[in-house]
DNA sequence: CTGTTAGCGCATTCAT
DNA sequence: ATGAATGCGCTAACAG
């Protein structure tokens, strides 16, 4: 007994301490911390104060417990230490952090496993809602995407989605970013415009192809799918691959990339070669990485507004968890407009502001 | 009841649900599902068969009350959409991961407030350790550090630490990281070198003040006060700054930054006004952003090997748990070697290899 | 206005 | 090898 006490000293007091040391029951002690309905307003007075010192704090696990809800939401990301991602998640933890909630983070690094094995976790964690961008698609996945929905946990895909019914998305309108900067590089005199793509089963890329290919055609140019490549987020790869376009008899006056990175890898490619950027070859990328801007030779992007889509994601979960009075179900489609910012890689007239 | 029943069908199924189908207690089904001690081969297969069936998943939130682990820890940083800080959380959580814990993140945007308020908020949800980089100095927050600790949380600094009794930290040396940078842009030959300094209340801006400071004293070199300027991390302050240092009278021939982005700025600045970098002004960051390594002109920094600070902080966690078989307290310090990259912008001689 | 009771889901001690 | 009972800390329904 008295080592039974011991420990309890040492630790953190409960209710039931305090409401020990005032002679009361734990219960009344609950109902004054938490202003709750008709108490003794002297009580309520003495608990406060005797609660704080003591040195009280609540369990918000057993209340936890208690009430279902954790009051924690897990997000989940290909990978943190990407300007895009941790700029997302920056925007989800502001926005929920008001309201009381803890952002658990997860990485899948496009590892298919882990990031069912991530969602698995966080369900046992009973998270009160999954906010993630998916790294693959598969059938497997769906299965998990399946259990959330199925515990009736608010699941709400940013940037990559996938297409299932009942689930909320944040997205930009990548057709659209591609589309403006190839017509922004149409524009610009350029007739041969070749796209440095992505893994086309993931959505994003697939419809930035597609909005390269829509601005082509709509400008009644000829669109040659040889000089459409697809590759990796990176520079080196960015550099490869032009090295081989410039090689070609008929070589591109442009490159649109998917990728920032690869846009990065496409100019030192250039510039290598002896050509002028963008009098020569004009260049633009995707997602308006930092380093973009930093550039002497800054590199036209498009912005996908990373921080108001963390924001959205974060809100589209309150909304969910707000009118939850029931089984409703709302499914909302938030589509962000992306801008295309316009800078020297591709300004063959005049520089417009740098932003 | 029908009610009730219908609830907790609606649910998820507990231990309880599948005892009942079995006809047996649940502390057996608790049993056969931790491969406890002595149970009957046959009993332990079919719950386990049923509980699989029965989509059976255990609560954590059950055993983190029971256990009083809730298997979480949290990370507190100034920031999440800073490289560095991204990356030093992904280090955590891949080294946490594999152990079942799960990262909660908190930002505090450099307010004390804001730092106080995380540090109560992830205590009262019971977290496992605190590991942070704390923004500001005063005595509220030791008052913080202290309830962490009262509490037998682990707590671990990382990066910007304090410097208090029984806690671990993982860091990089500053100084050596300055003083290296110091020295070589001296062995270029400059021999008046400006330091963009930061707020020198926070131990690393200090250490790196100090460390260009022993570097200057220890070539012979005089140590000017008057070119040592305090400032933010940001482009324009660098510019700022950089535009009265060129107007000097006596101007510097090098330029040591305590941060990449002032780095920048100096050099955008001194490019707009016409010198040569590295001929007639040498540059030298701090930090290794990535665009440094992008930028035509690469910038010469210093590596903090983000990504090992945070598996060391991780692993300085998982030390401190694992031995703590009773109240030993462990206080560890890790101090991590900076890398100096030396890069264009400092290279007059033969430029080294990029890396 | 306050005390009693019960349960959230789990693991564990003590019986048997 | 299994059952019964208990507690982790809290809130809420139901008395009184």
């Amino acid at each position: 007994m008295y080592f039974y006490k011991k420990i309890r000293m040492s630790g953190k007091t409960t209710i039931y301490d305090i409401a020990k040391k005032l002679n009361i029951t734990a219960a009344t002690v609950s109902r004054a911390l938490n202003n709750n309905t008709k108490i003794s307003e002297a009580t309520r007075k003495l608990v406060m104060e005797t609660a704080s010192q003591m040195n009280y704090k609540q369990n918000k696990l057993a209340l936890a417990l208690k009430s279902g809800k954790s009051n924690n939401i897990g997000v989940i990301v290909p990978r943190i230490d990407s300007n895009f991602f941790a700029t997302v998640i920056r925007g989800i933890e502001e926005e929920l952090h008001p309201h009381g909630y803890h952002v658990i983070i997860c990485q899948t690094r496009d590892d298919k496993n882990l990031e069912i094995e991530n969602i698995d976790a966080l369900l046992n964690a009973q998270v009160d809602g999954i906010l993630m961008s998916i790294s693959n698609v598969s059938n497997e996945q769906n299965e998990s995407f399946n259990r959330i929905l199925k515990k009736n946990v608010p699941l709400i895909f940013f940037d990559r989605k996938a297409n299932i019914d009942g689930v909320s998305t944040v997205t930009i309108n990548d057709f659209q970013g591609a589309y403006d900067a190839t017509t922004h590089l149409i524009a610009q005199g350029c007739k041969r415009i070749a796209h440095l793509s992505n893994n086309r089963l993931i959505e994003i890329f697939r419809d930035r192809y597609l909005g390269y290919k829509q601005a082509i055609i709509d400008s009644g140019l000829e669109f040659d799918e040889s000089i459409v490549i697809e590759t990796i987020s990176k520079v080196e790869e960015g550099r490869k691959i032009t090295k081989k376009l410039l090689e070609l008899d008929n070589p591109p006056d442009a490159i649109f990339s998917s990728s920032d990175f690869t846009a990065l890898g496409a100019i030192q490619e250039i510039n290598a070669q002896g050509f002028k950027i963008p009098q020569d070859i004009c260049v633009a990328g995707f997602a308006n990485e930092p380093f973009t801007k930093f550039m002497e030779l800054s590199i036209t992007s498009v912005d996908q507004s990373p921080l108001e889509m963390g924001r959205m994601a974060a809100n589209v979960f309150l909304e969910q968890v707000g009118g939850n009075n029931g089984n409703i179900k709302i499914e909302k489609k938030v589509v962000l407009n992306p801008k295309l910012l316009i800078r020297e890689s591709s300004s063959k007239f005049q520089l417009q502001k740098i932003i």
